[in-house]
DNA sequence: CAAAATTATCTCGACATCGAAGTAACAATA
DNA sequence: TATTGTTACTTCGATGTCGAGATAATTTTG
């Protein structure tokens, strides 16, 4: 590696430079984008965890309290729904939700309407957790974009609707 | 659930949106953006898996893989320094590397000037294999934006790099 | 109404990751 | 050179995820 870190590059600028050193034959410039992605994916995962923690939980449980949470009254929906809202597999799910049922946030009610299925219901205790540790994650999340400006916010928002459309999804 | 998905809305403008019914005392704002960010990493690491399927790969390989060939010749570094490189713990790398040399895309030479240390070296295999998939992941990356303009990838990057900074990150 | 097909969830083995503790080698110091 | 501290990698147990197959209930079909 004979190439350095100077000045304002970042990590994917100094990926983007060995490449471009090593095979110039190849157009790397989408990488510069989607590895920014990737590394912002991850920073904002690593801070928001931190506010999971805060209140004994991590990303997959916030996820199904949020998802439960959401719903609106009375805060129930079958293993079935959660799965097509949080995007995991049959396994996950069964998982995640042994794991919340022994924490006391949520418990597994009868499905009067289908008795294969169930609908998984915040307690008491996993309604008023949810609600709180909400507070503290759309506190995080805000302070992970202090530094744009609201014209900016704008702009990165519509942007990133534009690439979720190219690349195929939504 | 009363909301409906509607027009234009993608997954993200519907979980804010019943956000806003549920919890409107909340400024759900920056999970509009935070949330793409992570929709688009999922599309994105989904796609480019399918291009390290059809060489064998998987991102954890691809990545090791690509850090050695981008490295410059000899394509040798030590579990330290694809540690350094690649943002996992210790104990991941001697995996990835154990799966690597299981499939003869890198072998463990010895470190002259250090025995407690390693030479992770490409093979010819491991060579050939790497530059046959780079080229087709580029090719993946670039469908991935195609449907950006110049201009807007241009801003992309550059909302990329600001929210980057903003998140502490780099 | 019985049989077949479908649906909903759970089980379980494979796999990747993390990170603390272990082992071996190097470096610094007296 | 003997001791002490540091560094580099591996080991291993805990955790989370996937997904194919199993199980049980519902729905469809004849």
């Amino acid at each position: 590696m004979s190439l350095r870190k100077t000045g304002k590059m970042d990590h994917v600028d100094f990926v983007t430079q060995q490449w471009e050193r090593e095979r110039p034959d190849l157009d790397v410039s989408a990488m510069g984008i989607i590895g920014r992605v990737g590394r912002l994916y991850l920073a904002y995962q690593a801070e928001m965890q931190r506010t999971f923690q805060r209140f004994g939980l991590n990303a997959a449980k916030f996820d199904v309290l949020a998802t439960l949470r959401r719903a609106g009254a009375p805060h129930e929906l079958s293993p079935g729904d959660l799965l097509k809202a949080t995007m995991v597999a049959s396994g996950t799910m069964t998982n995640r939700i042994d794991r919340l049922e022994a924490d006391g946030l949520v418990r597994r009610k009868v499905n009067p309407a289908d008795s294969r299925s169930f609908l998984i219901a915040l307690t008491e205790k996993g309604g008023a957790l949810i609600d709180e540790a909400l507070e503290a994650h759309v506190a995080t999340q805000s302070g992970l974009l202090k530094g744009l400006k609201a014209e900016e916010l704008d702009q990165f928002k519509d942007l990133l609707s534009k690439a979720l459309i190219s690349a195929g999804s939504d």
